[in-house]
DNA sequence: AACTCATATGCACATTGTTGCATAAATTTT
DNA sequence: AAAATTTATGCAACAATGTGCATATGAGTT
């Protein structure tokens, strides 16, 4: 369902083929969705059954042809009735609590292990968003931001500020454990 | 996949029903996992079948019958082979991202009342998890915490500072908007 | 007596997501 | 010349999840 209005989306801001959005997802859109490649392929097909989207086939010399998939009218509207409700506020699993649930005596080691684990890979992931903020979001790269480049530095600074909950939260739970089952 | 390790993890921790479960997830395990009664009832069937769990069929006189499900031994090793290995990360994807991502000069006025939908709603969530952190796990309740609730308690504390993130994150975009599309 | 609610469990179907496999053109590497 | 990589698209099978419907007991309400 939501992967639908995802693909509307994209493909209203540009064109593409499924290959393109596929690399967006690895990319910048990645930070905030993803789908494999299947998955991508499967829906453009469908979404074209159902008339919401139109494709050119592109004959290319230098590489396989391709198909570029655009809105119809019916697409647009679609969109636009979609923008005009609001999102349901999404709640998120969270796999690693499940674990810590697990905590007793005799397995606190491996929690411990667990947590610093989680701590270095979040801080890691900290550090190269922030560096791709500082490479590409410089106060002054960001006073010429393009209007639709915005919203992919709000996905950025949604990536920073989650991860840094996210860090902080991990610290927390490891002191936690500590005062209530020793170290 | 996960929804089977959520169940050995909850049935590990006290035997229950199917309904019971379900409750819990409308309760404090619903901070990080959900499920419908559906999803729950036809697991427990089929982790029932693959002999990780067990039931007593319980006969009661004032309401209906109901199956009191626990770990078999195959499940006890399944839920500590799952233990000895680290979880993975998740990406969390974010359907109100997409939604902005559709921002242009036309449509802000639009984006701005999402925005100021999710900041009232994501502040009253905020109290309801600050209320709930004042009413149960005050200062002086904690120092009396028993083990098996620390990480429930663990629980609410991600609840909030996630919340606290994402209202942030909510506030800066809200800037963002107004800076490059105007108020 | 009929209705509603809480307790308790389940099936069937549709949608969504994952995994593995398959194809094919052109370029680059070995 | 053969092998690997990049670009490009897709099917089939299966697993996971969601939606709607169905059933039944006992208590309390109208």
């Amino acid at each position: 369902m939501s992967l639908k209005f995802v693909l509307l989306t994209l493909l209203d801001r540009k064109p593409a083929t499924g290959y393109d959005i596929v690399r967006e997802f690895d990319d910048a859109i990645g930070y905030f969705w993803n789908a494999s490649h299947q998955q991508v392929y499967r829906e453009l097909g469908s979404m074209t059954d159902s008339k919401l989207l139109k494709f050119k086939q592109i004959k290319q010399d230098d590489k396989p042809d391709k198909k570029l998939y655009s809105l119809s009218i019916t697409g647009k509207k679609a969109l636009q009735a979609w923008l005009e409700n609001p999102v349901k506020i999404q709640k998120n699993k969270n796999l690693l609590l499940v674990k810590l649930l697990n905590t007793n005596s005799k397995n606190v080691a491996l929690m411990q292990e667990e947590l610093e684990r989680n701590i270095s890979d979040s801080d890691a992931l900290r550090n190269t968003y922030l560096e791709l903020e500082r490479n590409y979001y410089s106060p002054q790269q960001r006073r010429t931001l393009p209007a639709e480049q915005v919203m992919i530095y709000a996905a950025l600074r949604k990536g920073i500020l989650s991860i840094e909950a996210h860090l902080a939260w991990l610290k927390e739970v490891r002191d936690l454990l500590q005062q209530s089952f020793g170290g």
